[in-house]
RNA sequence: GCGCCCGUAGCUCAGUUGGAUAGAGCGUCUGGCUACGAACCAGAAGGUCGGGUGUUCGAAUCACUCCGGGCGCACCA
């Protein structure tokens, strides 16, 4: 709603400044700090002072002079130096929310955003740093499609790769199981723990008898080759750990559409498609002389204007780098390859939601049509910039420039390890680690907090600060409630902070349900939820709002500057999500959703409603409490953030 | 060496892309539960926005420079 009138206001200084004056410049509209100052202002005068010679001032009472009203505005006013300050007509504005009215997004019709995140190596457990990605990502698909866009979500698997290689190495070389030993393994709970201990055993062996790296040579190429029990304990393992992985994301609510893997990339040769177009159009070489003779690579100059080496894409075996599969796999989410994988379903979720992964065999018909998006996102953590910058090259060189600017890497700084965390974890640490402020996380070491370590952790605190406070609620219910909270205190944790903010991880930090955290929002809506619940516990039924409220009533109860503000701010909801989506900042509604909650648990503790006296005001003080509980529950909703029934 | 990011209250972080008197949470101190349950609210103390120079009506925000920290720059992913 507010969005409406911000666009009104605009679009009428715009017009106005044009037919007075013959300028076509863009209107500001700013929102400002401090309330007195009305809820729009327009620094407008300060962008004409120069063009016409004249002072702010001057200029800003000349327009409010004469432009003329603007619906829904009750008065504009010139302020400070030439601020042109916009006051709303309280009362129609309240009529208008109340009378519904929220614009139905206009997202560009057709479009089809892809929205790629969470891809972890599925060989061992994940990590906060993967729960990062993932919050990060499925946040960012929630606002998109509240704004009306379709999206695709992906999580793609790099089951062919040196990391699964290495736990095959582990059980085949160290452990000495067969597949069917591990097949076995896998069957148990937490078969990704199991791994996560033999990858970083695994490692360490490396290390210590260097001899035995060969063993990861010759385990790739089993893997690559897909032959012999080396590469069937890729598949077991892999395969085993995707479903753990779908698991820890799913108790986040966490849902993925489709799961494109590594091992049909090679199996169906999309490398060989996207090596023809990049070699018919000269954008890789073989280089014959140097250090990478014998490599096809694409030269520094297509990704870069520094000094920067050439990058191998085919190495001299033969065999292609990771950059390579990644255009490959890029030119396929624009539909671009003139290929498309072969798709089974592989888990339906209780929402019905079925997600697919992709096959090398022809399958059933029944898949949805995937890839061929318009705007790719890729959620990857901002270490990999360089080789994202690559990639988008590759489709540059291919002549796909258009493609290339709509291939987005959607880059968040790395989660590490506070000192005191790893302390905590009993983590013995260097002495030059110890002098730095965070230490990264490793899952090659094995140093890291794992994901549903974590989150037991959080629910195990919830539940007992719910036992405590509801003794006799059924227990099943309990432990509903307990889970929502630890997955509300999880996501606000990993959302509040902006993308380029490194996250020292921080147990204390983390598993707090005070102050600006997911739970202290989820309580908010929980109160509000209590108001309306209360009123029919004691046989009342809700007013018809729409009945009782007319514009002039609420004018009246609005005059009120604590009620106008708290109103006011609930409106937004809106505009922190468009803003979001604009800047790619999940925290931002991370922040909007706080200062929402902070703003009713002011207004709850000053007016008790169900005892309010006077008929009128309690009609709109309910008004205001359902208006509220709506706009925070959309607004969580978008966190991936779900209102308990009780707290 | 080259490139990118960061430096804001004791601590952890926001700051609507250049706007009005720089804001939250935690912690500290003070006060508030027989209410729609205090996972809450009210108040206080706490700032040279790393330092400097510049750009202009106006800078935490832009440019240059210095200091301090982080991350990249493989025939690994």
């Amino acid at each position: 709603m507010f969005l409406q009138f911000e666009r009104r206001v605009q679009q009428a200084f715009q017009s106005h400044l044009a037919i007075r004056y013959g300028l076509d410049v863009p209107v500001l509209v700013e929102q400002p700090k401090q309330p007195e100052f009305g809820e729009l202002a327009l620094p407008a005068a300060f962008q004409l002072a120069k063009l016409l010679k004249q002072s702010p001032k001057k200029i800003a009472a000349e327009i409010c002079a004469e432009i003329g009203p603007v619906a829904g505005v009750r008065a504009l006013e010139v302020a400070g130096n030439g601020y042109i300050n916009v006051r709303l007509d309280r009362g129609a504005y309240a009529a208008a929310l109340l009378a519904g009215g929220e614009e139905t997004p206009a997202a560009a019709a057709g479009e089809k955003v892809i929205v790629e995140h969470t891809n972890i190596n599925p060989n061992k457990a994940a990590h906060i740093g993967h729960l990062r990605n993932t919050a990060l990502g499925d946040t960012f698909v929630r606002m998109l499609r509240a704004r009306g866009f379709r999206v695709e979500v992906q999580n793609y698997i790099d089951n062919t790769g040196v990391q699964v290689a290495d736990v095959v190495v582990g059980f085949h070389f160290l452990e000495q199981k067969s597949p069917e030993e591990v097949r076995e393994l896998a069957g148990r709970p937490r078969f990704d723990y199991y791994c996560w201990d033999l990858y970083a055993r695994t490692s360490q062996h490396f290390k210590d008898h260097p001899e035995t790296v060969k063993w990861r040579a010759e385990t790739l190429h089993a893997i690559e080759a897909n032959e012999g029990p080396l590469a069937e304990l890729g598949h077991v393992v892999a395969d085993a750990i995707v479903e753990c992985h779908l698991d820890t994301m799913l108790r986040l609510g966490v849902e993925y559409d489709v799961l494109p893997r590594e091992s049909e990339i090679l199996q169906l040769e999309f490398w060989a498609s996207a090596f023809t177009q990049l070699r018919a159009r000269g954008a890789v070489h073989l280089e014959t002389a140097g250090k990478n003779a014998g490599c096809w690579v694409m030269r520094a100059a297509a990704f870069s204007d520094s000094t920067e080496d050439d990058k191998v894409i085919v190495r001299s075996n033969g065999t292609v780098t990771y950059v390579g599969k990644d255009i490959a796999y890029q030119l396929w989410k624009f539909g671009l390859l003139g290929k498309d994988f072969y798709y089974r379903p592989l888990r339906t979720y209780a929402s019905g939601h079925t997600v697919w992964v992709s096959s090398s065999e022809p399958q059933p018909p029944g898949a949805p049509a995937f890839g061929g998006g318009s705007r790719v996102y890729n959620v990857i953590d901002v270490r990999q910039s360089f080789l994202q910058e690559v990639v988008a090259a590759g489709l540059r060189a291919l002549g796909y420039t258009e493609q290339a600017e709509r291939s987005i890497h959607f880059a968040y700084e790395m989660v590490a390890l506070s000192p005191r965390c790893c302390a905590e974890l009993g983590i013995a640490l260097s002495e030059e680690d110890q002098r730095r402020p965070y230490v990264e996380v490793s899952g090659r070491k094995g140093l890291g907090v794992k994901a549903d370590d974590l989150i037991d952790r959080l629910v195990e605190d919830a539940y007992a600060e719910v036992v405590s406070r509801h003794p006799d609620r059924p227990d099943a219910e309990r432990r509903t409630v307990a889970s929502q909270i630890a997955i509300g205190a999880l996501r606000y944790f990993l959302l509040k902070f902006t993308r380029n903010t490194v996250i020292a991880f921080d147990f204390q930090e983390a598993l707090s349900f005070e102050g600006e955290t997911g739970p202290y929002v989820q309580y908010a809506a929980v109160r509000a939820r209590n108001i309306l619940r209360k009123l029919e516990e004691r046989g009342e039924t809700p007013p018809d709002f729409a009945q009782e409220l007319d514009a002039a009533a609420m004018a009246r109860q609005l005059a009120a500057e604590d009620f106008w503000q708290v109103l006011l701010a609930a409106s937004k909801a809106d505009t922190a999500v468009e803003r979001a989506v604009a800047s790619g900042e999940p925290a931002h509604i991370a922040k909007y959703a706080f200062q929402l909650a902070q703003g009713f648990n002011n207004f709850y503790h000053q007016h008790h409603i169900l005892t309010e006296e006077d008929r009128g005001r309690r009609v709109f003080l309910l008004w205001m409490t359902a208006f509220f509980r709506n706009q925070l529950e959309r607004t969580l909703g978008i966190l991936g953030i779900q209102v308990p029934e009780y707290m």
